[in-house]
DNA sequence: TCGAATTACATAGGTTTCCTATGTATTCTG
DNA sequence: CAGAATACATAGGAAACCTATGTAATTCGA
């Protein structure tokens, strides 16, 4: 991983992700919101500090995602039983479907761009989600994997 | 690309390239700025406009950019000789040694958190880069290519 | 050649997402 | 049981976007 290449790679890594966030963020409504159903649908329920941890935020930043999608109807919390400091994020049934309903819309978005380059792999494409995935990762908390 | 996981591996691209984009905020002062620097260094000077429609963004958000980067300094606009209309933003020397300054601590970041991921290749950060940059392609424009 | 579209950029106004600092309530701990 | 730590909320503010619209310059057709 030391190759000349890696330079430039990095920058442009960081350039072409910030531009697919911001493709994003023009076809859907909560593109933050979305990382959060993410996490719930991946972890089960939460409170909101390890989902801020989660998704590498700040706690006052998840406090204001958790208060939009329990808005929304999304999510509900409820008082953590084993803890009344805390309360409990969970996914409501709505927000299991409109969590479907925003990956088939990424899936859609995704696949016809990348439809239009023949050259591009499904390989490729989860070799990109395993390096985005890497690199998003805090390296101390994997450092065990 | 018509496998059941490209819908999840979709999903999963957007969600980690938004905590990318996050992280590198966090670390960086400008980092809507650096997209722009590094379309000038890419393309030469160009006007207001034209960098919008290259970075994909509205040209008032590509307006205020510009204004940011003059005020420090890294970038200068100059009158069109060709169009009074417009007007052309170039590179300044200290905007060049600034895309220098940050492509090394981008390079450094990706770099540090791939290699706590020894699995990782340096081609895989090359697909990668070749996914994000197919899928942020307009699908119009790299028909020919 | 003169007025109408077009084009380049600026401005106004507003939203989303995110941060730091700080406050309040609850739970651990010596 | 008092103090430290923890979970969450609130306050205040900044960055980066967008759409709609205004102004000046250019192009083009009658």
């Amino acid at each position: 991983m030391t190759t000349p290449h890696v330079d430039q790679l990095s920058s442009d890594l960081a350039i072409h992700a910030a531009r697919l966030v911001r493709l994003i963020r023009r076809n859907l409504e909560q593109p933050a919101g979305i990382r959060v159903l993410s996490l719930l649908d991946e972890h089960g329920a939460l409170g909101v500090t390890a989902l801020a941890a989660a998704d590498q935020c700040s706690q006052p930043t998840m406090t204001g995602a958790v208060a939009r999608l329990r808005d929304l109807g999304w999510v509900d919390t409820r008082p953590n039983p084993a803890d009344a400091r805390g309360s409990l994020v969970d996914l409501t049934e709505a927000g299991r479907r409109e969590l479907a309903r925003i990956r088939e819309i990424n899936a859609r978005l995704v696949a016809e761009r990348l439809a239009a380059h023949p050259d591009r792999t499904v390989e490729e494409l989860a070799a990109a989600v395993a390096v985005l995935r890497a690199v998003t990762t805090d390296p101390s908390e994997g450092a065990s994997q």
